[in-house]
RNA sequence: GCGGAGGUAGCCAAGUGGUCAACGGCGGUGGGCUCAAGAUCCACUCUCACAGGAGUUCGCGGGUUCGAAUCCCUCCCUCCGCACCA
């Protein structure tokens, strides 16, 4: 067992692989009874595959595999998404000359490309998107037949193909007319020198520290003739404020806000246009210039406005709404402040002494475990020294802005709100504020950024933009009506989708730019988003080969009406839009035969996004007949214990599968290290363990072939009876679990267990006709089961067993119930290992021959007796005993063994436990070879009667099932 | 906070009312093989017994039951999702 036999299998993998791709055995015709049709996602086409992504299509190989040798008519077909800004992002990169994403994109290519020269020549051709869109969906496909996945390939497309932007414009027309596309204004992450807006990909380190928007709400404080301006994300505060606080060193300007004059910092200004606001400036000076000024708050309250180091002009609106009853910072600001009156005579400080000294914190929110003053008391427990102690105040403010936000109820100084959990009358008291012209929603990110080009990302109100109205109740309630109907597997996740639907309300559907279909319903240019895409095209799979030849012109709303809705007439549809009568009933044919999506495979990270999507659209647009049946899931992947990415460096492209590892021996693993519902961790030593045991199963194997006996005429012995009967109860057990999707289970037993169990049997039985025979004739139906798991190497040894044609178009064995009593004798059998071994273990002594006694046939009967008694107290026992003249005999052993024998058949079930005396010798004969070499001893086997060899008297402690046993 | 999943021996992990001291793997210990190492094979790997026995275990604490890792309750901890990101 070396690397010559993984290289033979490799070369194996590879020769399999051919077959079936020149054979096209994986391109079923529409016909035959039992279809089942699978899908799992299309890859993003923006760089190589790994191992991560191939858990999950491995997963449905191994599935459709299965159904295929169930006899299933089983269509499993590939298509491409290019659609969206990552390649975009990625193209953009390149043009730029940025050598992280250059790099990165030389090492992708060069798993594909051995000539250097090439390499730079391909990597520089992805500045145009399209390339690395059709390089990579051409590389992925030779990768995917590298791990002997049975795809039909004959059923690809791209997003972007003139074929599909038709298919998803009839989508949209549907959507359209039932009213589930509406518009509005929507704010975005826009950068300030592309005047677009920006995606993940787009923003630099995007991906590592995502930038969220944040919901601030500008409230207005009267002051002069317009108003000071703050911004907060806690606006229920508003009744708590003691006083402003401004950078009394920064800029600020007074300016025009739509018609108001409102007092803010410069940056806010300029930020505030990209939020639908006219602005102009009217005067700009400096913040120090507002100190001691007083503005009035929108409940009245007069508020000094101070000076506070922590205020930052780039965030919100530059000014700060103080409540140091709720807010560390403020606290600590106005500390300082106390403390620096009087040590430093500063001119404004002294001013400012009446209104400082006048501030008193104001309690408005109420929290369990806490006093009045929450900030107050944070700080102190903490040892805030001052507002620069940003570490400590950020945590506490966090800490206290949720506990408040969850668990707070505000006090009467909250007038029209007292008694309410802040969570609940945040929204109330925004509507409050509005509706006296005293707030103002104001967005802001989350965190800095940068776009790619240099430009600023900022948050931009999109005035115009389209949403999918998950919300309306009719689209909601098709939904839920499908999910009630839908299988899915593992079912613990139902629990999220439900969730899921729940939540899902408007979606953006469309973007300024990426790849992708126009977005039919505005003069403006939109692309149509790449999760509102995707959702559908299940359905086109059914029907592209008979697109492929059209005009995509042709292909009309008309035309998917009829094909896919059966509206509309056929000599009509035909006259419209120039497409043959036959192409259209042949079209309709294929999809009807093969819609529903039986079954969708994918991760599930999917979850609250695509697959939810993909339920509410097949819900509304196609009829119940239409809708998928079955939704698997499985969880993600991880090596080592750390998550696969990039920046680690960790990732195992597929690409690199056949060197490294082989196709068989990653598919096994895969599905025999986690559950569905649990990570893999991809971790080397597992890996060898797994691929250890490969290579004795094919060693194994082979030489069972080669010294394999297809006749033998004898009576088969107990061993083989039993590993024949093993094998039928294996068959079953293994046919179960890939019905329930449990394929972790399946290979442990189809595989793991198995191997184990053969390997027993021969040791059972050595070299012999019989063996030679078993295993032979035991392979034919194993291989069978494996050959979902392992394909290549199952279909190489189906033809050196001379079976004719491709094992992986073979049937599943059937099982029956033959030689089904050896199964209780082996667990007697193994019953009889256990106890001597345990003995041998307890003596430590060296020993020589091992004495096994059966029970007399008295016992078996007594056995009869108890088994059918109600209760087993001794003497209910002895009672019945005496009733019976055999057993009247020996009533007092019968004392004596009834408690051991009670417990015996206390083991449920009871009935399996006890074989009769005949089964049991025949066990203990048919083995006594094997039991001899197992013990490294003699054995002698013994019925309990007087005239045997027993110098320990031990045989009268024998029982049925549990022989006695002596070792001397 | 809400919703979901989960906490099992040194580690990973199966097991959801009785055949469970608890599958399997890794790691560890001892032994066979070998000049030796690796590979491989066998045994052991909670505690105590040392003739097939007993005790204590499955996050903590309670409860239901003849019987609980498994069912119910309180608590503690971990992970995932909470949207416009594919």
């Amino acid at each position: 067992m070396t690397v010559s036999e993984l290289d033979e299998i490799r070369a194996i993998e590879r020769k399999w692989q051919d077959r079936w791709f020149s054979d096209k055995i994986f391109e079923p015709q529409s016909t035959g009874s039992k279809k089942y049709f699978l899908t799992t996602p299309y890859p993003y086409t923006s760089g190589p595959q790994h191992i991560g992504h191939t858990r999950t299509y491995n997963v449905a190989d191994i599935h459709a595999r299965f159904m295929r040798m169930n006899g299933y008519n089983v269509l499993w077909p590939m298509a491409w998404h290019i659609t969206g800004t990552p390649i975009l992002a990625i193209s953009s990169c390149i043009e730029r000359c940025e050598g992280a994403t250059i790099a990165l994109y030389e090492n992708y290519v060069r798993l594909y490309e051995e000539d250097e020269s090439r390499v730079e020549e391909i990597v520089n051709s992805f500045v145009n998107p399209w390339n690395i869109a059709n390089y990579f969906a051409a590389k992925i496909i030779p990768d995917f037949q590298k791990m002997g996945f049975s795809i039909d390939w004959s059923r690809q497309f791209t997003t972007g193909d003139p074929i599909y932007n038709q298919f998803i414009r009839w989508q949209y027309e549907k959507l359209m007319e039932l009213g589930l596309i509406v518009s509005g204004q929507h704010p975005i992450l826009y950068c300030t020198i592309d005047k677009n807006a920006v995606g993940e990909d787009d923003i630099a380190g995007g991906d590592v520290d995502k930038i969220s928007i944040d919901e601030y709400i500008g409230i207005k404080f009267s002051f002069e003739d317009g108003y000071i301006v703050t911004a907060t994300l806690r606006p229920e505060t508003v009744f708590a404020v003691t006083n402003l606080w401004v950078a009394p060193s920064e800029t600020y300007v007074k300016a025009y806000v739509d018609g108001e004059k409102w007092i803010i910092s410069p940056e806010s200004a300029s930020k505030l246009r990209y939020q639908q606001h006219d602005v102009n400036i009217i005067e700009e000076f400096r913040g120090s210039a507002l100190l001691g000024g007083h503005c009035v708050s929108p409940v009245g309250s007069k508020i000094p406005i101070l000076p506070a180091s922590f205020v930052d002009v780039n965030y919100g609106t530059g000014i700060v709404m103080s409540v140091p009853a709720h807010a560390p910072y403020d606290w600590a600001a106005l500390n300082d402040l106390r403390q620096q009156r009087g040590i430093n005579a500063d001119n404004d400080l002294i001013r400012l002494t009446n209104d400082i000294e006048a501030i008193k914190p104001i309690s408005l929110i109420k929290i369990e475990g806490y006093s009045d003053f929450p900030a107050v008391e944070l700080c102190e427990r903490f040892d805030v020294r001052s507002q620069r102690d940003n570490e400590t105040l950020s945590r506490i403010t966090n800490l206290l802005y949720k506990e408040e936000f969850y668990n707070g109820t505000l006090k009467p100084i909250a007038q029209q709100f007292e008694g309410r959990l802040v969570r609940d009358v945040k929204e109330d008291i925004v509507e409050f504020l509005k509706a006296r012209n005293a707030a103002s929603t104001i967005y802001e990110t989350s965190a800095k950024g940068l776009c790619r080009c240099g430009g600023s990302v900022v948050v931009a109100i999109e005035p115009d933009q389209y949403f999918l109205n998950y919300g309306d109740p009719k689209w909601k309630a098709k939904a839920f009506e499908l999910l009630d109907q839908l299988k899915i597997v593992p079912d613990a996740y139902r629990a999220q989708f439900v969730q899921t639907f729940h939540w899902l309300d408007k979606r953006p559907c469309v973007r300024r730019r990426g790849l992708g279909t126009t977005f039919p319903f505005s003069k403006d240019h939109w692309i149509i988003e790449p999760l509102s895409d995707s959702v559908i095209y299940m359905a086109l799979y059914t029907i592209i080969k008979h697109l492929r030849e059209c005009d995509p012109e042709q292909l009309t709303p008309a035309f998917f009406d009829f094909i896919f809705l059966g509206k509309g007439d056929l000599t009509h549809v035909s006259q419209q839009t120039g497409l043959p009568q036959e192409m259209l009933r042949a079209a309709r044919h294929e999809f009807t035969y093969w819609y529903p999506n039986d079954h969708r495979h994918t991760a599930v990270a999917h979850i609250s996004n695509h697959l939810s999507f993909f339920l509410f659209h097949h819900a509304i647009i196609f009829p119940k007949a239409c809708w998928p049946k079955i939704v698997t899931l499985n969880e993600l992947l991880i090596r080592e214990g750390v998550k696969m990415s990039k920046s680690r460096g960790n990732v195992i492209p597929i690409a690199t599968v056949p060197e490294v590892y082989s196709a068989d021996l990653v598919r096994l693993c895969l599905v025999s290290i986690a559950d569905l519902n649990s990570t893999v961790d991809w971790r080397e030593n597992e890996v060898e363990m797994v691929k250890k045991r490969l290579l004795r199963f094919w060693h194994a194997a082979n030489s069972d072939i080669v010294s394999g006996q297809p006749q033998y005429d004898k009576e088969l012995s107990f061993p083989s009876r039993w590993i024949l009967a093993a094998t039928n109860a294996m068959v079953s057990r293994a046919s179960e679990a890939a019905h329930q999707f449990s394929y972790r289970k399946y290979v442990t037993e189809a595989f793991f267990e198995q191997l184990n169990r053969v390997e027993e049997y021969r040791s059972m039985v050595l070299d012999s006709g019989e063996r030679r025979h078993v295993l032979l004739d035991l392979l034919n139906v194993w291989l069978r089961v494996l050959a979902p798991v392992i394909p290549h190497i199952a279909e190489e040894l189906w033809e050196r067993v001379h079976k004719d044609g491709y094992i992986s178009l073979a049937a599943f064995p059937q099982y029956d119930n033959l030689y089904a009593e050896t199964l209780v004798q082996k667990r007697f059998l193994d019953g009889v290992i256990g106890d001597v071994s345990n003995i041998q273990a307890a003596i430590k002594r060296e020993t020589a021959s091992v004495f096994i006694y059966l029970a007399a046939a008295w016992k078996y009967k007594l056995c009869e007796v108890v088994y059918g008694l109600d209760g087993r107290s001794l003497k209910q026992i002895m009672a019945r005993a005496k009733e019976d003249p055999e057993l009247r005999t020996h009533l007092k052993d019968i004392a004596r063994i009834a408690p051991g024998l009670v417990k015996l058949l206390a083991q449920e079930p009871a009935a399996d436990i006890v074989l009769g005396f005949e089964a049991e010798s025949e066990t203990l004969l048919a083995t006594k070879e094997y039991l001899s070499r197992r013990f490294g001893k003699d054995v002698s086997i013994f019925v309990e009667n007087s005239d045997i060899y027993d110098p320990a008297n031990r045989a009268r402690r024998a029982l049925p099932a549990k022989p006695a046993i002596y070792v001397e």
